[in-house]
This record gives structure tokens, C-alpha cells and sequence, in this order.
DNA sequence: GCCGTTTTCGGCCCGACTGTTTTCAGTCG
């Protein structure tokens, strides 16, 4: 089972309590937290249960690990098969449907004779069509109007912008509201502010004292395909490809609080908002309150709420470094806040140079040539401030060429780099697919001409996770072979990653100096942020590269500083921050 | 059911919005 599936199924045990009456309702959210959990976690929940390490999840104590346990041991959880018998599996499918809860999932099953979960959507939007959901008492023609428009979202969700599609839109409206003299600040806000890999709708923020000017200006943002409300404070435009933008607009005085609050992460201000009950104040998107003691609640005056102009202030008054918005994710940021112990993140000014890099020079490669010459590349690199890049092109392609053939590619490479006049260095590299048996896909004595080499899966997805791994450390046991390139081999919103036992990835990387890279494709951007974050806990090396295929896409390399931020990593936790002489070093031996 | 830098008992995040009802419950972020 996947957290996936298993957050599914604590959240219907959750709402499955919530439905049987009486029940204690920290029970209820105690299931949710820990369907949280799950699915926020680093690691598959059934390796940390293979581990003995289930528990160490936190949301996830004594009783819900052990009917875990059960599930892996048995395939299912005899007490929850007892909570769930008194309902229609089809409640807990309903569920996935935006705006509807428990008790309305309930309301609705009983009501129109829904019972079977796999059918359970098909037939609720039916009985919406049909108008037999408006007559159910509690419900009305504007709730079956939303529940209509919360299966079209739930048939259609899964499409987030990718991070770099959400900057570049955002970055235009942020162009547009600066045009006007009332904005003092402008933020982004939520998923995008954190830099997560993907981003639902794009959120900005404005410190005014002028509402209404920004808002009316807002609206007439040119490339907007509708206004789809505009109220006082907020505003949200639909753009096309129904990508929608919300504005919220607040005076310079209380904006900090503001912009805290819609940064989130969700489970990040949860756990900020218990650290800060705990010295007796309570947050919200206005300020801080001091809660009066329990004893003299109830009577009196309202508190009053203190404003706080920025994020520093705001943090800094619960005794708390500012953290940054990459860092928010509710792990242990706040603990590392609270004793001044936060990581110096990675900055793309670190950055000295990009070692996977796809030129024109045709190799007759296994997948696609780039587009840019060697002299378009040099001079962008020298424009980004580089010392350095690696030329890292396809093997070429193994079935339609001999040894001797492939020799022959790889050594004129070899002298057309050899022979190229640059204020750059430019090292030799390739990036070899790594084939389902472990092999390399490319003789060991063309390996002998480069500098360096880094591999990579490119077909064979589907293997278990002990003849991935297998796979993968094989490939990398040559001193050629640097780094592990795009490791999970993930596309965003089109494949999931491949299975591997990090614990053995780490520890080989760690034993034979074998480094994981960061791939700032914009689809890719692989390793995923929790697994880097593992990885340099573990004391793994990382390199961030762009993959370019195209001198442009040198650009990208600001979306891997983004993961690698996300994933606490420090300069020092990224090898290519090292300067030329440094990197040499490394890669080709000796002093 | 979970959890611990005031706690192994006694707490548990906060507010907005929506729709229905007539003072609030349900859902969401």
C-alpha cells in the first residue's frame, strides 16, 4: 500500500468516527494528523514499518502503529473493518469530492440509495444533474450547484502548475500591481513562496493603504480571462487554462502577520500556533493575542491583538528566528528557530558552475541532442558568473553502433572540446543509461576518455525496489561515474519516481564517494525535496544541475537552489558551489 | 489517539466562507 492509500483509509476512519456519535473528536483528529503524516512522510510507510521506525513519525503513536502493523502483516485492520461496517463504502469515496465532508457524504448516501464505492461519483453527479439533490433537506440548489462543480474539479485535479509555469505567471502580475505608486509591498504567497515543485492557485499579497486602488487595478490585469469575485480586501482573476489568482491587500501595519499566515505551510502554522498556546498566545492572520488564563476566560474585555509589520517581528516576538518560507513544511523547523540553530540555505549565487549539460555535438546519442553549440554555451555559462560546466550529452545509442564505433563518437568529442578556445573550463562528461540488468550503456574504454560521468534510468521503470537499487549500484561502481543523475526518474503530473532502499543509495554514495544530483528540469526537479533533505541528513553529497538541452535552459538552475533549499541543504552540502580548482579536485584526482 | 522546555494527565490551531436556517453546522486552507 502506498501513503496514499493508507492516509485514504485513516482519513475514512477518521470521518467514520466523526459519524458514530459521541465519540471524542481529538480521537477523530488525531486519525487525520496521522493520515498526515503518512502522506507527508519522507519515506514509504512500509519500509519505515520494516524498520521498526513507524512510530518515530510524529502523529503516529502506540495505537494506530500497531493496526498498522496489522495492515502489512494481514492486509487489514480488523477494528477499523468493525468502525467502517455501519457505513456504505460508498461515504468514503464521496469524501474525495471537494466541499463535501462527513456528514454531508453521509446525508447524501442515505438520501439517494448510494451504496457501492466504485460507482458512488458517477452517481451522486447523476442525482446532481438531475435536481434530486437540491430537495434533500439541508441541502439546496446552490449546494448542489457546488457539489456539481466540486466533482468537475475532483475529475480534473491532479494538473498542478509546474513551479517554474506558477514564477513566470506570477512574476507578470507582480510586474503589473508595481506599476501603481499605493503598493508599499508585494509577496508571493503559499505553495509558490515555499518554492514547492508544483503549485495549485497562485497567491500575492499587498501591503496598502489604498484597497481599493490595487484591487480595481488588479482587475484590469491585461492577460486575465475573467474577474472572478472582487471584494474589499481580496480579489481572484481567472486566467487562461482556469489558473486562478487570488490578491488579498492589507494596510503596511498588520502585514506581516498576513503574509505568515497565507505562506503556511498548513501543518507549519499548526505547529506554530501550539508552540504559541504554550507561552499563552494565540495566532491569526492579524497579529498575536495574549490568552487571558483559563480561569478568568469567558468574562471581560476582548484582548487586544498585536500588529506586526513584518515576518521578522512577528517571529521574533514568539522568540523565534525568521524562518525562510522554503524551510516551512512542519518538520522541526521551529525547534531549530527557537534555539537559533537554522541552516544557512544554499543561495543560487553559490552556484560555480552546471555539470549536466547537453550540447550539439552529435554523438549519435540514445535519447535527445541538444540544440546549443559549444560556444552558445560557454558564453552563457561566463554570463551566469560560472567557472566552470560539464558537457554531460547522451551514451551514444548502444543497439545501432559497435564498440568501435562508439570509440570513434566519444574520442572526436573529446578533441572538439580539446580544441575549443574558452574562458570557461569545460569538462568531459556523458551521461550513461543505466540498463534494466545494471549495466552501463556504454564501453568501460570510452569511460577512460572523459573526465567524468554520471548515469542515469532512462526505460525499466517498474522494477521492485531490491532489483532497483541492485540496478542503480551497479551502475555506479566506477570511479568514472560520479553522480546519480535524476535518481527517481519522476515526471511531475505524469510519472511517479522509482523504488529504491535510500538507506543502501546513502550509504554507498557515503562509502565510495558517489554523489546524488538534483535535476532542475522543470518537470523533474529530482531528487524530490524530502529525499534530498535525507540525503544531506545522511551526509550525502548533492549537485545541482540543469539538464539543459539548450543554452536557455541554463536559467532553471534557480529551481534546483529551490529543492535544494527546501531540502535544508547549506553551500557546503552542494559540491558544485566549490570553485574551479576545487572541483578539479574532485573530479579528476590528484593535487 | 497523541504528546510533553510549566504536563505521563489534561490538554489538543484559528478564522473565513457558504448555505441553510433563524443562530449555526459543515468544510476548508
Amino acid at each position: 500500500m502506498t501513503n496514499l492509500e493508507i492516509a485514504k483509509l485513516l482519513r475514512s476512519v477518521a470521518a467514520a468516527l466523526e459519524l458514530s456519535s459521541g465519540d471524542n473528536r481529538f480521537r477523530i483528529i488525531a486519525y487525520d494528523r496521522a493520515a498526515d503524516a503518512i502522506e507527508h512522510a519522507s519515506s514509504e510507510a512500509k519500509d519505515l514499518w520494516d524498520d521498526g521506525e513507524l512510530k518515530n513519525l510524529p502523529g503516529v503513536g502506540e495505537a494506530i502503529s500497531s493496526h498498522l502493523d496489522e495492515l502489512f502483516r494481514t492486509g487489514k485492520v480488523r477494528h477499523f473493518t468493525s468502525i467502517f461496517k455501519f457505513f456504505p463504502p460508498a461515504l468514503f469515496e464521496l469524501l474525495e469530492v471537494p466541499g463535501i465532508g462527513p456528514k454531508n457524504a453521509y446525508k447524501l448516501c442515505n438520501a439517494l440509495g448510494i451504496t457501492s464505492g466504485h460507482s458512488a461519483i458517477s452517481k451522486l453527479k447523476k442525482a446532481a444533474t438531475n435536481g434530486q439533490i437540491a430537495k434533500i433537506e439541508g441541502f439546496g440548489e446552490d449546494s448542489q450547484a457546488k457539489i456539481l462543480l466540486g466533482i468537475t474539479e475532483f475529475q480534473g485535479r491532479s494538473k498542478r502548475q509546474l513551479l517554474p509555469a506558477a514564477q513566470m505567471i506570477s512574476d507578470s502580475i507582480i510586474d503589473w500591481l508595481k506599476k501603481l505608486p499605493q503598493v508599499k509591498q508585494i509577496n508571493t504567497l503559499g505553495s509558490l513562496r515555499r518554492q514547492a515543485s508544483t503549485v495549485g492557485d497562485i497567491d500575492i499579497s499587498v501591503a496598502s493603504d489604498h484597497a481599493k486602488i490595487v484591487i480595481d487595478h488588479f482587475t484590469t490585469y491585461p492577460k486575465k480571462r475573467r474577474v472572478l469575485e472582487a471584494g474589499e480586501h481580496t480579489a481572484s482573476l481567472i486566467l487562461p487554462n482556469d489558473i486562478q489568482v487570488d490578491l488579498m491587500v492589507q494596510p503596511p501595519e498588520s502585514y506581516g502577520s498576513l503574509l505568515q499566515h497565507f505562506t503556511g505551510s498548513k501543518h507549519h502554522n499548526i505547529l506554530l500556533r501550539e508552540y504559541a498556546l504554550k507561552k499563552g498566545l494565540s495566532l491569526s492572520e492579524y497579529g498575536i493575542t495574549p490568552r487571558p488564563p483559563l480561569k478568568l476566560r469567558g468574562g471581560g474585555r476582548s484582548p487586544r491583538v498585536i500588529c506586526f509589520d513584518s515576518e521578522e517581528k512577528f517571529y521574533n516576538f514568539l522568540g523565534l528566528d525568521w524562518l525562510p518560507p522554503e524551510l516551512r513544511e512542519g518538520k522541526d523547523e521551529i525547534k531549530f528557530a527557537q534555539l537559533h540553530q537554522l541552516p544557512k540555505l544554499v543561495e543560487l549565487s553559490d552556484i560555480k558552475g552546471d555539470l549536466q549539460i547537453h550540447s550539439s555535438i552529435d554523438v549519435e546519442p540514445s535519447h535527445d541532442l541538444g540544440t546549443s553549440s559549444l560556444s552558445e554555451l560557454s558564453t552563457k555559462c561566463i554570463e551566469l558568473g560560472y567557472e566552470y560546466f560539464g558537457l554531460t550529452e547522451h551514451n551514444p545509442s548502444f543497439s545501432r553502433h559497435t564498440v568501435k564505433q562508439v570509440e570513434e563518437l566519444i574520442k572526436k568529442k573529446t578533441e572538439i572540446i580539446r580544441n575549443f578556445q574558452s574562458k570557461i573550463h569545460i569538462f568531459n562528461g556523458l551521461e550513461i543509461d543505466i540498463q534494466p540488468d545494471g549495466r552501463r550503456a556504454l564501453p568501460d574504454s570510452c569511460l577512460d576518455m572523459l573526465d567524468y560521468a554520471c548515469v542515469s534510468i532512462h526505460s525499466s521503470f517498474r522494477l521492485n525496489r531490491k532489483a532497483m537499487t541492485d540496478r542503480v549500484l551497479a551502475a555506479l561502481d566506477h570511479p568514472k561515474v560520479k553522480f546519480f543523475a535524476h535518481p527517481t526518474g519522476r515526471l511531475l503530473n505524469e510519472r511517479e519516481g522509482v523504488e529504491l532502499d535510500w538507506d543502501r543509495i546513502f550509504d554507498f554514495c557515503l562509502k565510495n564517494n558517489k554523489w546524488l544530483e538534483i535535476d532542475a528540469w522543470p518537470n523533474r526537479l529530482d531528487l524530490p525535496d524530502v529525499i534530498a533533505h535525507e540525503a544531506v541528513k545522511a551526509g550525502v553529497k548533492i549537485v545541482i544541475d540543469t539538464d539543459s538541452h539548450d543554452a536557455a535552459h541554463l536559467e532553471y538552475m534557480r529551481y534546483g537552489v529551490s529543492v535544494a533549499r527546501r531540502a535544508w541543504c547549506t553551500k557546503s552540502d552542494i559540491l558544485n558551489t566549490l570553485p574551479l580548482l576545487e572541483m578539479k579536485k574532485l573530479l579528476l584526482g590528484g593535487e
